[in-house]
RNA sequence: CGAGAUGUAGCGCAGUUUGGUAGCGCGCUUCGUUCGGGACGAAGAGGCCGCAGGUUCAAAUCCUGUCAUCUCGACCA
């Protein structure tokens, strides 16, 4: 099986390059994805969106739990008080949330806001359940949804009520602490290659661009088709910060008291958006096989002849069997009309069946990813099928990989940088560390730190902007 | 939150300058013919023109306000 070359994929982005937020909400809203609330900033998330978030859902949940962690709920309502508590122990603190004054006609005697995190009141009961070393460590999570007043919404991206996972985890240690972090940022990434099929940069953000009652936030970055970074996730090391905020104490094995450290990670529906501006192309949608509602679609040629419709449903029924997810589109509709609308709502996989193919004891398949067309047996379907499924998957990653390597570039002076942001690259380059300097390269070029990686091998000895003796190894890029 | 643009049938739009019976394409319904890359014919259904005021004999059209969406900034625990 060929595979489309990079070349070709390149010139697929350029198409859709010219307008590429105007293609975004488009083939989120005609896919049936999304559609736009009747409240500024919400969004509906419509059957086939939902199932993709599902799926997202429990290959991420599976991950949680397979790493020790346990489901809870916590309300949505909290104590205003308790954001104010937060405030008092966190800089940077702007709690621009929703309030809730009344229930009813009657006015509440504390002011109540709708969680735009829970770390607060997951604090607050923490306080009551923590006493001894050996409650530790707390690993919790919640799938939950959260409400936060945003001026600029568009659909996953950035709404003013989303869905997501928040994990909260207490221990004894510092470096225990630090080390979950990691594990969860570890995993993340894993899920983004094996299941959204999007390569992350991974790394520390900047003082600047860290959730401000973090002592340290990791974070993952994602390419997206027209070169801009989305952070699709991030690991909070927190430190202390809330568990002194929130008084968690616990008597250690030395018999004193300590607050404990703390984690916090999460990711939203915002990976719906990741997924979509990180693959597709100008038909629409290219769906990853492992989060796709329907893998498989199978349209019949000639569906009126005598045995087309038969035998598409015993092929239906035979990919059932071998756990794949099928769907037959039997709607009165030509041909050529369907191809192209499952397409659109990027099916990875399209199985054609007509009386030719039939006689030949074949079917016709044919890929989202490189528009392949090829000829199949009908013979060991189930097995051929989740093959090609999975190739498709590592054919998406490699692709989403090339574009990324390739928008990689080095700069070690500021016009290069500047040229660098303008051709829509990450740039990777040594920076001072100044929040200053960071500031001004933001006004200059609208270019902001993303993430400071893992690996801290120098390229360079001065800061890209400022020329004072270099800190970091970051990477720079215009973000969603 | 600032600048600009747009709100008319499910979707995309014309009509607004110059006030006077609500239009077009797609989609939708029914019947028939079609079916290997967005088929065709015939007959139908569907809108107090985003919302609220105002001017006028008369408002989709003029005036005021308001809400929503889009683009670009600022913001973004």
């Amino acid at each position: 099986m060929g595979k489309k070359n990079n070349a070709d994929f390149v010139q697929e982005i350029a198409d859709i390059d010219a307008d590429f937020a105007g293609w975004y909400t488009d083939v989120v809203i005609k896919t049936e994805m999304v559609d736009y609330g009747p409240v500024k900033g919400t969004m509906v998330i419509r059957p086939y969106g939902y199932a993709v978030w599902e799926n997202i859902q429990r290959q991420l949940d599976d991950r949680i739990k397979a790493t020790g962690h346990k489901n809870t709920y916590f309300p949505m309502f909290i104590p205003y008080s308790f954001l104010s508590k937060e405030a008092e122990h966190v800089e940077g603190f702007a709690p621009e949330v929703a309030i809730v004054t009344h229930f009813g006609k009657e006015e509440l005697s504390e002011k109540l806001v709708v969680r735009p995190t829970s770390e607060t009141i997951i604090c607050h009961m923490f306080a009551k359940w923590v006493q001894s070393y050996r409650d530790l460590p707390v690993l919790v999570n919640q799938w939950a949804n959260v409400v936060r007043c945003e001026k600029t919404t568009r659909p996953f991206l950035r709404t003013s009520e989303f869905l997501w996972q928040e994990g909260h985890t207490l221990h004894a240690t510092e470096e225990e602490a630090m080390e979950e972090t990691l594990k969860m940022l570890g995993v993340y990434e894993e899920f983004m290659k094996n299941v959204l099929a999007i390569p992350v940069i991974t790394g520390r953000k900047s003082e600047n661009e860290k959730f401000a009652g973090a002592g340290a936030t990791y974070t993952m970055e994602a390419m997206m088709l027209d070169g801009k970074s989305l952070q699709a996730g991030t690991s909070h090391y927190l430190s202390q910060n809330f568990s002194k905020a929130f008084d968690i104490k616990f008597l250690d094995k030395d018999g004193t008291l300590k607050h404990p450290y703390q984690t916090s990670w999460g990711v939203s529906t915002r990976l719906m958006g990741a997924l979509i501006m990180a693959h597709g192309d100008k038909r629409g949608l290219a769906l990853p096989p492992r989060v796709a509602p329907i893998q498989v679609i199978i349209v019949p040629v000639a569906a009126h002849k005598e045995g087309v419709l038969d035998k598409a449903y015993e092929i239906r029924d035979e990919l059932l069997n071998s756990g794949v997810r099928v769907e037959i589109d039997t709607r009165d509709q030509s041909v050529g009309w369907k191809f192209n609308e499952w397409e659109m709502k990027g099916v990875p996989l399209r199985i054609e069946i007509g009386p030719r193919d039939i006689e030949n004891g074949v079917v016709m398949t044919s890929r989202r990813d490189t528009h392949e067309k090829d000829t199949v047996s009908m013979q060991g379907l189930g097995d051929t099928v989740k093959k090609i499924l999975d190739d498709i998957h590592e054919n998406m990653y490699e692709k989403a990989k090339a574009l990324l390597m390739s928008h990689i570039v080095e700069c070690h002076d500021f016009e290069e940088f500047k040229t660098a942001i303008e051709g829509k690259n990450f740039v990777k380059a040594m920076w001072c560390g100044c929040p200053e300097c960071e500031a001004e390269i933001k006004a200059l070029t609208s270019a902001t730190t993303r993430a400071m990686p893992f690996d801290q091998t120098p390229i360079g000895d001065v800061c890209v902007h400022c020329g004072k003796p270099a800190k970091h190894v970051i990477y720079f890029a215009k973000s969603y």
